[in-house]
RNA sequence: GGGCGAGUGGCUUAGUCCGGAUAGAGCGUUAGCCUCCUAAGCUAAUGGUCGGGGGUUCAAAUCCCCCCUCGCCCGCCA
């Protein structure tokens, strides 16, 4: 319906300048729609652009499909504007009532979306969960906007850090704590292992590297040893990640390409590129004609492969299996991403599309597993969660523990996940625990109290008749809010961009709020109690969408 | 040094790709609103040289050039 009536508007454009290209534009609190076009024409036409904006509105006055769409037309200054009619309000309340609004018809393409895929050397903190809060709410964008997608995790099970993890159980202390979870283990062990690399960096490097020869010769001992490690600190992840609404369809293990041979012919390839430097076993690719200025290391002199190299082998995989690929990546892999891209491009394989974030530091600077310095994605669950149980204990005293407990998970996942979402990917940010603990109006918990809210409401009205003809000022700026939904999930899977999600999610909230407090709803009567009802049913579907779209629990109540 | 990203009220930020109508929010501060559908709410007030300087344009937060500040990257690490 929205793209029905601007495609009417921009076509009837089209005709009456005789331009290919229209400007147009979201009016604002002028219009829903509008038109700059009578400036661009002024020139030509040698004319005013109020004058112009004048005779378009008389023109597109005589069109009749845009009547018949209840279109008003009407000119402010040089601004062309366009009202859209009730027959666009009450189709768009109509669709906002159904389940799964907002949901586009199913497409073929097959997309592969990775993202969080943190080394498996201690726990998440805070700024790989802005990796997966990211990647989760595009994943759950796609799959809105009908996309067929695999959400994958890849697990980098033989790098460096791994084995150095391994060289730690091996040698050290290595006992849990008394209830501490697998991946806070695994990073205390290589911390400490790293302290012990300080004092002898010669010896420990050494013993270090053998490690890793005989994982990449294949060595059946130490195979077992780092994949033990590895799952341990994956199944550590796996709460947290499960903590946070966040879901994998599949775990893709590093080694494997190396052992199922496609690193040894991904090498081959690169072999037979021009830009192809050698200096004995070293293999490198000279990229400076793409402007890269250093060379690309694919395999070391001491014949194993480096981390490029499996991944690229990777991402020749996804890309012989899926129609597209997405990563997500934080901004430290802007420049081996580029020259991942870059690769593949030569090799005649189709690169993935990176959506990069920039960092989360910490006050005193950024965050080291390896020096100890973060904050875990855990700690931050764990402190949200309380926060919310006393502010739940506080507002509800009346609901018993549990029901209590469930809500503050639900606030927490919400605070935090919202938290991240709705900061464009481009700024870094440094992470506050008093902002983090605050739930501030713009916030994920103040949508789901207006989504319990809505529920509320309905929950109270029992039967009632649906009725879309909309009447006053509030209810139609409620609706025409609601319209906006299936424009964003689009916009979002464009742009790769999911904070504009959290934007809309709060404007409607908003929208809904000053509603809520201007137009009663179960105190009127007749039909203006029903279309009401039908309105806050609209709004209360597109909430809960939105959320769910956002990856927050759509609670009824709160 | 080179590359990439950011700089918008006291603080956090949307808008920048695709230039247009008084630059939107939230926090904070101040003043109101619960015999009335959930006050995690609402209504106001307060507060902005859109980092600085040039340029293009009828029109610049938005495009171009220069500069400043901050972050990230520039490994036979991952």
């Amino acid at each position: 319906m929205v793209f029905d009536t601007t495609a009417a508007i921009k076509k009837a454009l089209i005709e009456c300048t005789g331009l290919d290209e229209i400007p147009l534009a979201d009016g604002g609190e002028h219009a829903d729609l509008a038109t700059t076009v009578a400036f661009s024409l002024a020139k030509v036409k040698k004319q005013a652009p109020v004058k112009i904006a004048q005779e378009i509105v008389e023109a597109l006055k005589k069109n009749k499909e845009l009547a018949d769409l209840g279109v008003t037309i009407g000119a402010k200054g040089p601004y062309v504007n366009f009202v859209f009619g009730k027959a666009y309000v009450s189709a768009a309340v109509k669709a906002a009532t159904q389940p799964g609004y907002g949901n586009f018809p199913p497409k073929e393409t097959r997309i592969v979306l990775e993202h969080t895929s943190a080394n498996p050397n201690g726990p998440l903190h805070v700024g790989h969960i802005r990796n997966s809060i990211i990647g989760d709410t595009l994943a759950r964008a796609f799959r809105k906007a009908g996309y067929r997608l695999e959400v994958q995790y890849y697990v980098n099970d033989m790098g460096r850090q791994i084995a150095i993890v391994t060289w730690g159980f091996d040698h050290l202390e290595h006992e849990p704590l008394p209830g501490e979870k697998e991946d806070a283990h695994i990073a205390r062990v290589y911390i400490a292992a790293n302290r012990e690399i300080d004092k002898d960096k010669e010896r420990i490097t050494k013993e270090v590297d053998e490690l890793m020869e005989l994982v990449e010769g294949g060595d059946p001992e130490t195979v077992k040893k780092f994949r033990r490690e590895v799952s341990r600190c994956l199944d550590g992840f796996a709460v947290t990640l499960k903590n946070l609404n966040v879901r994998h369809d599949r775990f893709v293990w590093e080694s494997d390409f190396v052992r199922n041979g496609d690193t040894k012919r991904v090498i081959g390839k690169i072999e037979k590129l021009p830009q192809v430097t050698h200096e004995g076993t070293l293999l490198a690719l000279d990229l400076a004609e793409f402007g890269f200025a250093n060379k690309y290391v694919i395999r070391r002199s001491d014949g194993t492969s480096v981390y490029a190299a499996r991944d690229l082998a990777f991402h020749t995989w996804k890309s012989t299996n899926f129609d597209r690929a997405i990563d997500v990546l934080g901004a430290d892999h802007k420049l081996i991403g580029a020259q991942l891209q870059c690769t593949l491009k030569l090799l005649g394989v189709k690169p993935p599309e990176i959506v990069h974030f920039e960092f989360v530091s910490l006050p005193e600077g950024s965050m080291s597993t390896r020096a100890g310095k973060f904050v875990s994605a855990d700690d931050l669950i764990e402190e949200v969660t309380k926060r919310a149980f006393e502010e739940v204990t506080t507002r509800r005293p009346e609901l018993d523990e549990a029901t209590r407990k469930s809500i503050a998970a639900s606030v927490a996942r919400a605070g935090i996940r919202y938290d991240i979402v709705k900061i464009s990917p481009e700024k870094s940010t440094v992470f506050d625990w008093k902002e983090a603990l605050d739930f501030e109006r713009q916030s994920g918990p103040y949508i789901q109290y207006a989504h319990a809210r809505a529920c509320s409401i309905l929950d109270k009205a029992g039967n009632f008749e649906q009725c879309y003809e909309l009447e006053t000022e509030q209810e139609i700026i409620l609706a025409k809010k609601i319209a906006k939904f299936p424009e964003v999930i689009e916009k979002v899977v464009c742009e790769l961009r999911p904070h504009l999600l959290a934007t809309y999610a709060h404007e409607l909230a908003d929208t809904f709020n000053s509603f809520y407090h201007y137009e009663p709803v179960l105190k009127s009567e007749g039909k203006v109690r029903d279309r009401r009802l039908t309105l806050v049913k609209a709004v209360q579907n597109t909430l809960h969408e939105a959320l769910e779209t956002l990856g927050i629990d759509a609670i009824r109540t709160m």
